[in-house]
DNA sequence: AGCAGTCAAGTTGAC
DNA sequence: GTCAACTTGACTGCT
């Protein structure tokens, strides 16, 4: 078991997404910022080492405007050496790694310009970690998308654009539940017609179920991801701010729902990414936690 | 130096 | 109709 957290660290200096705005783009300016980002996701992975954490989602603005036509800087090769070297860290100390496109990269949407951006979007961010030189069992995390006022037709437009994607965007491809469209039982229908792994969210499952209990959904999702190919379950784990509208996030990590999540595993094995708003700090009492369990894996430690 | 307004991109639902 | 929310703020021009 990993534990991680998405894209940020607080306790750091630096930042790993660096841009400009489109009306100042220059070659120029993606050189330097690519520059800085990698220099500061180097940082970050070696501050998580330090603190066990082992699971990391990579900022989507590593590259500005990585997917935009108008970036015709050659980053991939300019940058190889050091996207390597990254990848060659991270092997070396067992780590994972996700992405996460935002919201914009919607591949069940009617307008076939959105899901040809949305495709050169993933395209670029599975390009980065081919460059890490890392396996399928690093992924690309996504929702299903809109819903356009009929489900059915909205997961059969998924389904379809799927089944014609760049193979090395398909195998790193998983589905995530989310809060308020798709729920996991969607998306099993989605895996059942094209086998995409289930990334599981706990929260958006809290938010949005069918009466599946936490044990048995656990159990669902990982169900859908092939050992091998895909690694054990990776899941996103948050829970609800109090006092604050239905899918809000927590601000810091309430120990306690913490333990009592871990209590539904029952021996299955996760790579769990906490997606709370103080980052780091939560991740780390977390790590606490497990160490108290003894339930984090100590074959995640390098060989020396 | 600090701050407010704004930034490539989509969709939904609360108000 | 407008606008915040979503996995994550950072840049820019003004004072």
């Amino acid at each position: 078991m990993r534990i991680g957290y998405p894209c940020v660290n607080e306790s750091l200096d630096c930042t790993s997404s660096a841009t400009f705005r489109l009306a100042s783009y220059s070659d120029e300016r993606v050189e330097l910022a690519v520059a800085s980002n990698l220099l500061c996701l180097q940082r970050i992975l070696e501050y998580n080492v330090a603190n066990e954490l082992r699971f990391f989602r990579i900022s989507s603005g590593i590259v500005p405007f990585g997917s935009h036509p108008i970036n015709t800087f050659p980053w991939q090769t300019r940058f190889a050496a050091e996207f390597q070297a990254i990848g060659d860290y991270i092997k070396a100390q067992r780590m994972r790694i996700s992405f996460h496109p935002d919201q914009f990269v919607v591949l069940n949407s009617p307008s076939e310009d959105i899901v040809q951006r949305s495709i050169a979007e993933l395209v670029y961010q599975g390009s980065m970690l081919d460059l890490m030189g890392l396996d399928s069992t690093a992924k690309l995390q996504i929702h299903v998308g809109g819903l356009y006022g009929d489900r059915d037709l909205a997961i059969s437009r998924f389904v379809a654009t799927y089944r014609e994607l760049p193979v090395a965007v398909q195998r790193r491809l998983v589905i995530e539940n989310d809060d308020r469209l798709f729920s996991l039982r969607d998306c099993l229908r989605v895996h059942e017609a094209v086998g995409i792994p289930i990334l599981f969210d706990n929260f958006h499952h809290e938010c949005l179920n069918h009466g599946e209990p936490m044990a048995e959904a656990l159990r669902l999702a990982a169900g859908t991801w092939h050992p091998e190919r895909d690694g054990i379950l990776m899941m996103d784990y948050s829970s609800q701010q109090v006092g604050e509208r239905k899918g809000k996030h927590t601000s810091t990590l309430e120990e306690e729902l913490f333990r009592e999540f871990l209590t539904h595993l029952h021996g299955l094995d996760v790579d769990i990414m906490l997606e709370i708003k103080d980052k780091e700090a939560s991740a780390c009492r977390a790590v606490s936690v497990l160490r108290e369990l003894q339930l984090v894996a100590a074959e995640a430690a390098p060989q020396s």
